[in-house]
Order: structure tokens, then C-alpha cells, then sequence
DNA sequence: ACCAATTTTGCAACCGGTTGCAAACGGTCG
DNA sequence: CGACCGTTTGCAACCGGTTGCAAAATTGGT
């Protein structure tokens, strides 16, 4: 049914290199024939098929996703970041959704069997050697909010999520809270790790505030009910640092649900600065992590790997910063 | 660098097509080749080139996942089911994200090139011509939550958006609302000139109540939020009937910061009942959507048109029904 | 052990493109 | 007009598979 090469080079009365290459950038074909292919091809409605070039190329433009996020809204704008981005460059994104495997083998599979070009992992949730296993595949590949190393064995684009930590503990210090506390996510989760790690180690300095740690189960809403439900059946902590936004959100709505204000009675500082964060609603004081910043740098450097097979991995991290709204007293 | 079926024939000691053979189901191989090729392919680590396949086969089980929907929060459940109801059946999507484009030859041009089996449309708020272009493009398409006709021209699979506003309307009848309105999506799109039809048929059955109908921007928080505070300035309605649950939930933001409650002062009903509306400090009485089956519906679609290419268009919805919470009195 | 029926196998052509190479072409200059 | 040089062109081989067909191997029956 579609239409091939050769029959646009047999209307146009010339041979199949001939179309191939007005299709081709830069290749060598005269303007008198270039405007025989064209009106050819314009008239068969031909459009080269990028699977079968790809056979002798070896480029795809595929590039697969793979994440395992789909349920904190924030990948919404992560994956509307992505498409959008990979499109611009031209490449396509094959998505794969992990859900709740663990095993890499698979995916690695599959996207050989696509001869995708490279691999972005955008997970913060997923082990570094998950992603290191594409590499070892011989695939292109960055991680995406994963975590910083000094020497990292894959490329990482994302934040420092312990320099966030201290910043979350700075913020409740300077609040002047004396018990203090952090409501990660999934204990296994390095971002979760990270920013427990950069809290407490800020906090060490200040050796007058108690701090306490808890973990939700998941990145999501129920979860960070959960918690905080549970912690406030004791005494809870004057401010929280939550594992990221979506948590926060939960916690937000446990605390006024036992009658309790925000952030009169209790503080809540998040994490992301997901588009929810803004809604009048909700309105909380979080951490802004640069999303389209770490999706465009990620994007590039899986570019850069494509087109250089063997660049030296490297980190690149995205400063953060407060975004002071309502769920935090003022300073 | 990826291992190729020439080299597994040659270190099985077997003719390219003996491997090919054994890793294409239902060919004819004897145990004993099958077994020398299985064991030089996981010794090699070979496995096969999916898109060289598909020259021959003209099959690349590539379903295009065409959508504009990347800022409203269900559509991240939309593309969790539709991945993973995708990958269950060996299939991958290519996602395409629209933003703003409106003219679908781009997508048809590129879903081409990449020889997509079939493409699936996840969009409410796309004319029915968008699909439309596909087919014609001789692509098997299906358009999920797309308009309900009696003589479809493409596949349509969703909600009776009629009846669904009809069943709105019947809810706040019941609680006695004498003066209700329609706060509506983009007025172009079909879902809410639908849902708008059914109210207004509904209500045109009960003279003594008073109806009005508005139209926020987008199916957005913030357009929800912007199109009631509007309202609010002068005497807004006893209850609203949302366009969706994103734009009820920018509703009740502005209702709650007027100083206003809900249910008492102004009853809300939604539509669609995402994650969200389930969460207890939005509690959204909403008419629920049920978006598994509406997936699992498009891609079983999507794949008969593939198996069965002349098919006959048909159109499959399925029913909705209020879910009862916190945003309208009780009956 | 022989023969026919059945299964398995390899050859070679093909899918829709790309590309190195050498021949054909077009233009310039003496 | 012919030699020379740089472009443009087509041929043919190749990318990594699949598949129709006929030959080879196996099976079963006698």
C-alpha cells in the first residue's frame, strides 16, 4: 500500500540512488533531477520509510523512555517535557512502562530489538544499576533524577539532592522550629536517601532540635496520608520536610483533616514545585526543581552519547531553590 | 556490535533461515536445529532485529499514541493503562505528543515513516476529522473518549457524553437545586458541547429551574479556577455541573477562597473521577469514567482493525455513573 | 532393504532503503 | 575541437531479516 522508492524513481525516470539521495542531506544530486524526484514524490505521496534506511544508517531516531513513574502527576509535565523535547530534535520516544519490575533484562531486550539509539531512565525511584545494565548493553543511555556520583559509570542529570536536604533544614531552622522531622519516600529510593542524608547532616549542626525520620511507602498521596496520620496519633514535629510534593500533599491532608493548621500547628516544606503545588488549594512551600533544565540537559546528553560513542560519563546537576508559599510561616 | 542472524547460522552450523526458523513461531524446525540455534543465540546474546523483521512482514507492532492531553492529571492514568495494556500484548507505543498542532499530516507523515501497525487518538478535545485523517491516510485507527456517531467513520470508543450530561442534570434535580449551570471546557470541544447537550435536554424538562452555561478556556485548574471567580462577582448558581474534574477542582478553590462552603453554599458534580477526586481534601462528587475498560476497548480495537483491515467502523461506549462524595447535599 | 509420504533444510530472491565506485556528463580552457 | 576536471548518475552490493520452492533428510510401511 505505501509507496517505495523505487516507484517514485520509475515515475521520475530516474534510478533508486537518485531518490534516495534528494531524501538524504547533503548528498550530491543535481537540481534538475532533485525537481523531477520532488514533483514524483509529491505526486505519489511518498514519504521514505525511516525503519528500512535504518537497516543500512543505523540510526533510528527511536529513543526509549523508560520510567516507572506513572503515578505522581509531576511526570505528567515530565513526560510532556520529554516528547515535546525529543520531538523538536526529531527523535521519537518509544515509552516503556515499568510499573513494578525491578529487572532491566527485558527492557533491555526489547529496546535492542527496536535499535533504539539511546535510553533516557527517568526515575528517581530505580537503582543506579538499573540503568547502568543499558550501558553494559552497549546502549546510549542517561539517567534522569538519579543520583550524583563523583564517578559515575552512566550519565546522571538531576539535583543534588543532599545539598536539598540541608536546604530544607535550613529553612526550618531559620524558622526558628526546634523539632523537626523528614517524610521520605520509599526507603530504597536514592533521592529519598539523599535528602534524609543532606537533612540530618545539616541538622547535626544544631545539636538543640530534635530531629526525627519516617518513611511513606511510596511517592503518592495515600502514602503520605498514611504517614502522617499515623504520626499524628503522637506528637507530631513542629515542621516537616517532605519526601517531595505529592507526599506533601498527602501529609497537607491529614493534618487538616484532625483539625489542624498549616502552618500555624504544623509546617510542610516539599519537594519538585509540581504544577499542583501552584493551585490556590494547596499552595505549598516546596523546593523548585528546574524540570525542563534537567529534561533538556538530559535529552542533549543522550545526543552527545549517541553521536560520541565513547564520552566519559558525567553529572549534571541543577541548582534548587525555596519557593515561599503558605505552608511554612514566614522567616 | 549487535550480534546478527548470520552469526548465529554460522556458529550453529546452520543456514540463516534454520534461525530465523526457530525464533519465528510456528515454523517448521527440528528439535535438534532448534536446539544448536538456541544455544549459539543465548552464547552470542543474540536477538533479533525487530524493524529488519518488519520490512518482510510488513508487521513493526509500533502503535502510535497520539494525544494533546499533557497537562490534565488523568492522562497520566491514561497513558499507564494504555502502556501497559499495550506492552501486555507485545506491542510498544510511540508516543506523540500534539501540544497545540492542530493539522494531523505532521503526525500521519511521521507515524508513517515509522510504519506504525495502527494509531490510537487519546484525545477529547481533537475535531473528529483528526482521526478521520488517519484512516484516510489508510492507517487502522481507533479515537479513544473521542464523539459518539451512529454511522462512524473511524473507531470511537468512550462515553455517551449526552447521557452524561443528562445524568448530571438528574443529580442536582434531585437535590432540589432551582438554579444550576454548566461550567463547561473548551467550547470546541465535542466532550463538552456534548455533556453540555444532555444538561440542557435534561433541565429543558423542568421549566421552573433556571439554567445558565460558561465556558472556561482549557480543561485546566487554573481555567476552572479563572471562569468561577468570574462568576462569583455576581450571583452564582446554587450548583455547577464541572466539564471535568480538573476544572471542578479549580471551581472549589475559588469557591472555598470567596469564603464560600461547599456543599452547603454551592454543590459541585464533576466528570471523570480521576485519582484525585478520591483524595479526601477534594472529595469531588463526580460521574465516573471508567477508564480500564475504555483502554482495553481501544487497543482490542486498534488490533482487530489491524488483523481485519477493511472492518467496519464501530463505536463502543461504555456507561458512567455518579460516585457520591463530599461536593454535593446529600438527596 | 526399498519406496512413498512427510518433514526439515538451504538456496536465492525479496522487503525498502543506502552507499562506494566507476562511468557518464557538463563545463572550462587552451 | 579536444583535453581536463569536478559533478552527477546508475550499478550493484549490502543492511538484517523472511519465505517460496525444490532438494535432502527422515519417517513409516511392507
Amino acid at each position: 500500500m505505501p509507496v517505495t522508492l523505487k516507484e517514485v524513481a520509475e515515475r521520475a525516470g530516474v534510478s533508486r540512488s537518485a531518490v534516495s539521495r534528494t531524501f538524504t542531506e547533503g548528498a550530491s544530486v543535481s537540481a534538475r533531477t532533485r525537481a523531477k524526484v520532488e514533483k514524483a514524490a509529491r505526486e505519489l505521496g511518498y514519504s521514505p520509510n525511516a525503519l528500512a534506511s535504518s537497516l543500512t544508517t543505523g540510526r533510528t531516531k527511536l529513543i526509549g523512555l523508560v520510567s516507572n513513574n506513572f503515578h505522581n502527576p509531576i511526570f505528567l509535565e515530565v513526560f510532556d517535557l520529554f516528547t515535546r523535547g525529543l520531538q523538536d530534535r526529531g527523535l521519537r520516544p518509544l515509552l516503556v512502562n515499568l510499573s513494578d519490575e525491578v529487572d532491566p533484562a527485558n527492557s533491555i531486550r526489547m529496546l535492542r530489538q527496536y535499535s533504539v539509539d539511546g535510553v533516557i531512565v527517568a526515575s528517581s525511584t530505580l537503582p543506579p544499576s538499573f540503568a547502568e545494565a543499558f550501558r553494559d548493553a552497549g546502549l546510549p543511555v542517561v539517567h534522569s533524577f538519579g543520583r550524583y556520583t563523583t564517578s559515575p559509570y552512566v550519565h546522571v542529570v538531576g539535583i543534588d539532592n543532599i545539598a536539598c536536604g540541608r536546604m530544607a533544614a535550613r529553612a526550618l531552622v531559620a524558622r526558628g522550629h526546634r523539632r523537626v522531622a523528614f517524610l521520605g519516600g520509599p526507603p530504597g529510593a536514592t533521592s529519598t536517601q539523599d535528602r534524609e542524608r543532606g537533612f540530618l547532616e545539616e541538622l547535626a549542626r544544631h545539636p538543640e532540635i530534635t530531629v526525627s525520620v519516617t518513611h511513606a511507602s511510596a511517592y503518592s498521596f495515600d502514602a503520605g496520608r498514611a504517614e502522617m496520620q499515623r504520626l499524628l496519633q503522637t506528637t507530631p514535629a513542629e515542621a516537616y520536610f517532605c519526601g517531595d510534593d505529592v507526599l506533601s500533599i498527602g501529609a497537607l491532608s491529614a493534618i487538616q483533616d484532625a483539625g489542624l493548621c498549616v502552618p500555624q500547628d504544623i509546617g510542610i516544606i516539599g519537594l519538585n514545585d509540581m504544577a499542583m503545588a501552584r493551585w490556590q488549594n494547596i499552595d505549598l512551600t516546596t523546593i523548585r526543581q528546574p524540570l525542563a533544565e534537567i529534561i533538556g540537559a538530559s535529552i542533549d546528553l543522550v545526543v552527545a552519547t549517541i553521536e560520541e560513542p565513547g564520552r566519559y560519563p558525567e553529572t549534571r546537576l541543577f541548582p534548587c531553590r525555596v519557593v515561599e508559599r503558605g505552608t511554612l510561616r514566614p522567616v
